[in-house]
DNA sequence: CCGGAACTGAACCGATTGGTTTAATGACGA
DNA sequence: TCGTCATTAAACCAATCGGTTCAGTTCCGG
């Protein structure tokens, strides 16, 4: 996973310590809430020595940022094997997306992005082009794949791509984002992503739900 | 809508005047964005007077979260009618969620409540409770009539209200929140309120569906 | 063991912030 | 006309911020 080198910013001995003190200081406070003088405590590290490795606060979080969606990506992609059953499939990418979305730093990473995408749209976009973004390409990959096979009948796939993803949030998500709902019970969220796989497959499935 | 008074907050000759300076410059500028010096100016009353009529920042954003949430939320339960076939509400209700969500009004909001959720639970929680939540419980009502009608064949009438809005949504609403993209063309837009409607229906529908 | 690069800690800078105070002006009912 | 209350503009406050500078220390390869 070669993120391939942001202009500006400089590798070096405490480049990753650095990174990990950021991290853990934006997930806490957000963007704008953050101090750089608290990251720098937190990193262990001074000042100076991180403006050495970042030029702004602004690119220390994009890297932040873009370094843990393409781990995450990976993770969301891997879980997609193009010849594994519909069913199997899609209950496993659902399960990858909760676990995210409902973990701290998946929660976290949501509002910071897009809170500070009015005033910071490279944030946003880099978060979305990094991360939800790969996750579609796949999907949509395999949603050909499994349409091929006769295993779905889907018209427009790009719709499909975007419903899916979206039956998996249903609910949930929004109230977690707004903080009316900790994270939910193993119940709420096997029933989320049952519910999600069902109907997804009651518009778009042929032949193949137990 | 008498909005029950917040405690703190007094009402008077220029409470309306303060309230849409408010407004306009947290919908631009988001919570921390936004400086209350600029409020006042937009405002055009004086930084005194800003604070006579609301103890504190928060506060005061919590009214312009407050006020408008109701009047969008109000908006979206009129459009539900109960007798009205189903095909015809979903749709309806999906074009309301649809402009509101893409309204800049709409997407700023949201941006804001998720940012500031994190070190402001209450802007999260009184966002999701003055808005979608009613709008959900509306749902349900509706939902329910028309299952008792025999339109609809709905086991778990929560999840199904959860996942309408999320497909409502699907893929533009990210998008758009993270500025990848613009207002959809009215194109995208019928595509996914279409869409929304069709795969709901799909799970849901029992015997109407053209 | 030397020399340069990396790192430190703290002081420092200019700007901005939310919020308060004050002294003067306006409006209005009695 | 008087007195009261709302409003104003501006000065003011303490705190915080992102970012820079600098003198001194640590680290490490040759």
């Amino acid at each position: 996973m070669p993120d391939g080198s942001t202009p500006g910013v400089r590798r070096g001995r405490k480049f990753e310590q650095v990174l990990e003190g950021a991290r853990e200081v934006f997930m806490t406070d957000g963007f704008e809430g953050a101090s750089v003088d608290d990251i720098a405590r937190a990193a262990g590290v001074s000042k100076a020595t991180l403006y050495s490795y970042f030029p702004d606060k602004q690119l220390l979080f994009l890297e932040v940022a873009k370094s843990e969606c393409a781990r995450q990506a990976a993770l969301a992609q891997k879980s997609i094997e193009n010849d594994a059953p519909v069913r199997e499939v899609l209950t496993r990418v659902a399960g990858r997306l909760m676990d995210f979305m409902t973990s701290d730093f998946g929660r976290r990473m949501f509002r910071i992005c897009a809170g500070e995408s009015e005033r910071f749209p490279t944030i946003g976009r880099e978060f979305y082009e990094s991360g939800p973004c790969l996750v579609r390409a796949r999907m949509i990959e395999y949603l050909g794949a499994a349409r091929d096979r006769g295993e779905l009948r889907i018209d427009d796939m790009d719709l499909a791509a975007d419903q899916f993803p979206a039956l998996c949030k249903a609910g949930v998500f929004d109230r977690l984002v707004f903080g009316v709902t900790e994270v939910p019970t193993p119940q709420d969220r096997a029933r989320t992503i049952e519910g999600a796989v069902d109907t997804f497959l009651a518009r778009y499935g042929t032949a193949d739900q137990p």
